[in-house]
RNA sequence: GCCGAGGUAGCUCAACGGUAGAGCAGCGCAUUUGUAAUGCGUUGGUUGGAGGUUCAAGUCCUCUCCUCGGCUCCA
């Protein structure tokens, strides 16, 4: 139970790291890294002053900043921030020397007798030549326990009274430390080494620039983020919202945020079908049996919400809609001739995350994929998956003009017990991938250890405009498929062959993919997506009539139309729509009444001048249809 | 799940252990407005929920639900 758990949150947190990863948009020189691992040291040092009896954990460089893990007598409180930022600026004025010494290992275990961590360390170190778990994991299984290191040397950094096991990188004095541009973030718990069997230690953040400019610049970004969000977004266009009554974790699409789901599902629909995939539609629920035949129960079952108990066996909710896809290919034979088969439903599955990895739409426990299996020969297979490469770059680059985007290829981990299959299947399917990817000649990294357990497998990362990557889509090749469910066909020898298996959801979820494009946009949605394309106001009580006429033009067209005849004066009807992001709003006098033309209001641009509403109607109808 | 911080009107937020308030939204009346808020009036609350302490609880304690931040980074 222990470790299904442990699994359960190592996932969590990969998958989270894989969205929440901000990237710095200043340097990251080597100077600036010195300086902030500097302030590591500075914070430790700081943090031993109010709890002397603190055990250390590490303290490493990250985005913008460090951060140091400290097991403590009592948890903090954020007048003990305070606190420890004023000391800091106070050590840093003392204009300390950072102080490298090398000594071994024995030398290391006497200063540090008292620090736990810094002793395992230091043991990791002597036996693994490294402090990095996957390293010494690996270290572990590949070469036994042969791997000694002799003589191990131990560098240690002192500054003033304080010690610190370090490799160094460093600034040479706190003189080079920039009292005015530093500044305590965050604290939180955190495991030692991520292990939830471990001690929870709390965890203090420091952001850290050269100057107060760049730090009070990263703050206002973080200030902008926040009006960003699509949460706060999401509220004030009434896009989404949850009820504690239906639970965490399980949005309710409001009018506005439906408008926008179906548009992405129509024009998906509409994509696929030209992309040769037909539609498939299958239940929210399954058996036991499924699962087994799948494979899913020993690895997924914690990830499902628990099962209900029927006369017939156990019924489960649908966590991913591949068995469901798998046995619509069952249900009948197939003849190469008929390869490959393209079957794409927008499915709603339910996974039991963990609680506290829920955000709003970003991580929820049930939500509508964009999802596709596309069942082929082992020859097709490449060419299957460099077509469902240049569908994403289809969706992404020309439809919503996201360009930073990069590809990650996930190989299985050098604990191959871990993954079913052989490894020669595994060897295969990442050739097919590696061979589509290069061909496809869209940027790509490779990553150990994140395998889906059926096969490898290829996220789509995207970066959105606030500089936080995602995952916005992931796709799998599977060879095991064929095999568990049986999946063949009818070769033009007449033997029955394996189908190879490609997972694909180009565009995620709804919950996440909106998510991200409500952020993208800032909430100011393309005409084509906008839940309200045109405000029609009236000016005065004359106006009603034709402001209502025009509307109904617009409407008859099928162009999303508010009506705003409403006794409020224009500025507000205005200020209304800017707020609500409209792309157009069209003002309606007595000018524009006895012209027989309307005013035009463009989001962003303001008033373009008054044009007859044909004119008005091509120019937005072609925006709608261009998608842009 | 774990650590921490929160939860007060639809929203944003006030209120020393002593009568729960404001702005916006809503509703009503007046106004009929020319490119980001017209004025006046007014409804709205078992302070997330359940217990407890107290003469008295939004405020203190316990439990619980929900939300937010964090839980990869490695001397």
């Amino acid at each position: 139970m222990h470790l299904t758990l442990l699994a359960q949150f190592r996932r969590a947190y990969i998958a989270r790291n894989a969205r929440f990863c901000y990237n710095s948009a200043v340097m990251t020189d080597e100077k600036m890294h010195n300086i902030r691992h500097s302030f590591a040291h500075i914070l430790a040092a700081a943090v031993l002053k109010f709890f002397p009896e603190a055990k250390l954990g590490v303290g490493p460089v990250i985005d913008n900043g460090c951060f140091y893990d400290f097991l403590l007598p009592r948890t903090l409180a954020p007048e003990d921030i305070k606190n420890i930022e004023r000391e800091m600026k106070k050590i840093i004025g003392r204009n300390l020397p950072f102080q490298g010494q090398e000594v071994s290992a024995e030398e290391a275990r006497t200063i540090f007798a008292k620090q736990p961590f810094k002793l395992e360390l230091i043991n990791d170190l002597q036996k693994h030549g490294t402090t990095v778990f996957d390293e010494i994991e690996s270290n572990k299984k590949i070469q036994d326990t042969k791997y000694e290191i002799q003589d191990t040397k131990i560098t240690i950094y002192k500054t003033g009274d304080f010690l610190d096991l370090c490799r160094g990188g460093h600034a040479q004095n706190t003189k080079e430390l920039n009292p005015d541009a530093f500044k305590i973030e965050k604290f939180s718990g955190a495991y030692w080494r991520g292990d939830q069997s471990r001690e929870q230690m709390q965890r203090i953040y420091v952001v850290a620039f050269e100057t107060k400019e760049e730090l009070d610049k990263y703050l206002w970004q973080q200030e902008e983020a926040k009006k960003r969000d699509h949460r706060v977004l999401g509220e004030k266009l009434k896009l989404f919202t949850f009820a504690p009554e239906v639970g965490p974790g399980l949005p309710l699409w409001l009018p506005n945020g439906t408008i926008i789901r179906d548009q992405i599902e129509t024009y998906a629909k509409e994509i696929e079908a030209e992309w040769g995939y037909q539609r498939v539609s299958t239940p929210h629920i399954a058996k036991e049996d499924l699962y087994k035949m799948s494979g899913h129960i020993p690895y997924y079952a914690d990830s499902m919400y628990p099962p209900m108990k029927l006369d017939d066996g156990n019924y489960y909710l649908k966590a991913m809609n591949c068995p469901h896809t798998h046995m619509i290919y069952r249900a009948q034979p197939h003849s190469y001739r008929e390869l490959p088969i393209r079957y794409a439903e927008y499915g709603t599955v339910y996974r039991y995350e963990l609680s506290g990895t829920l955000a709003g739409l970003l991580r929820v426990r049930g939500f509508a994929q964009n999802d596709a299996h596309i069942y082929c020969t082992k020859e097709q297979a490449e060419d299957e998956f460099l077509k469902v490469m240049q569908l994403h770059e289809f969706w992404y680059k020309k439809v919503f003009g996201i360009k930073d985007f990069h590809m990650r290829l996930s190989l299985p981990s050098a604990d191959k017990a871990k993954y079913a299959g052989l490894p020669e299947g595994w060897q295969k399917a990442v050739g097919i991938i590696r061979g589509a990817m290069k061909r496809s000649k869209l940027p790509y990294t490779e990553v150990e250890g994140e395998a889906a357990f059926y096969g490898p497998k290829v996220d789509f990362q995207i970066k959105s405009v606030i500089g936080r990557e995602e995952t916005a889509s992931t796709n799998q090749l599977d060879f095991l498929a064929a095999e568990r469910f049986n999946l063949a066909y009818a070769d033009a020898d007449g033997k029955e062959k394996p189908v190879y298996v490609i997972h694909r959801a180009p565009l995620g979820s709804h919950e996440r993919f909106i998510a991200f494009l409500i952020e993208h946009y800032a909430g100011a949605f393309p005409a084509w997506l906008h839940p309200v394309q045109v405000a029609v106001l009236s000016i005065g009580k004359g106006h009603v009539a034709y402001a209502k006429k025009i509307a109904k033009s617009l409407e008859q067209e099928n162009i999303r139309t508010l009506l705003r005849d409403d006794n409020e004066s224009v500025g507000k009807k205005i200020r209304e729509s800017e707020m609500q992001k409209i792309p157009y709003v069209l003002i309606l006098g007595d000018k524009e009444k006895s012209k027989k033309t309307v005013a035009v209001r463009q989001r962003g641009k303001g008033d373009i001048g008054a044009m007859k509403l044909e004119k008005f109607l091509k120019k937005i109808s072609d925006e709608i249809k261009k998608k842009k």
